[in-house]
DNA sequence: GCAATATATTCCTTGACAGGAATATATTGT
DNA sequence: ACAATATATTCCTGTCAAGGAATATATTGC
């Protein structure tokens, strides 16, 4: 897993622009101005955000309309998915842990 | 969906830990040996996992037993499989935005 | 209580990064 | 070519965070 994705969406003004970008393409001018932050700003979080592949743009006239691409999500599904076998793994393994380690503090052999 | 997680994970070396933890309960000297850090790093990584509610600790003896949390990457699965619509309607939506854009350039009634 | 082990914390320095302001670069219509 | 609009880029500054080194804080066995 890359960590520039998490990177990318760590940022809160930059997660906000994703969850926009949910409900649908827009432009800069529209995010900036609904997430109330100004233009520049936006221009560079999304500059860091089609950096980490995480959006895409197409132009429109002079606007540029970005969207979200659907490739890092589903690389973050897969990962997240592949935890599922540690929680059920877990409080066995934590357990064995703990236990042996009792054991070898009252009996190391 | 809290950005400080996805901060906590955009780090390397933190992602690398949470990757180890993976296959179980690790303590601070097994990870830092693992990963090659130097052990205060690795305190300092394991405390910036625990505050944003990664990882757990158990204190055994001495050592302080590491654990990943499942919520966290509950939550992170939630929130992407929430995505999954959008690459439904992606298309169609942004198809529609050009080409509502498309028509009213070459004819706006 | 003392040495040894395991971990946490502090201090320092350096680099990265976010925001503000100003400016540059298209693009369109006239 | 020019004005207007939409976006990107640059420069500056302050802040935060990561790594290194040293030190502090348990915990255990003697």
């Amino acid at each position: 897993m890359r960590a520039d994705t998490f990177r990318a969406l760590g940022e809160p003004s930059r997660l906000q622009i994703v969850e926009l970008l949910r409900s649908g393409p827009s432009s800069v001018g529209a995010i900036a101005d609904t997430l109330a932050i100004r233009q520049p700003q936006a221009s560079k979080h999304l500059k860091v955000l089609a950096e980490t592949g995480v959006v895409d743009v197409e132009a429109v006239s002079r606007q540029r309309i970005y969207h979200l691409r659907a490739e890092p999500f589903e690389e973050i599904s897969d990962w997240v998915d592949s935890f599922e076998r540690v929680w059920e793994a877990r409080l066995d393994s934590l357990d064995t842990f703990l236990k042996a380690a009792d054991a070898e503090r009252e009996g190391p052999t």
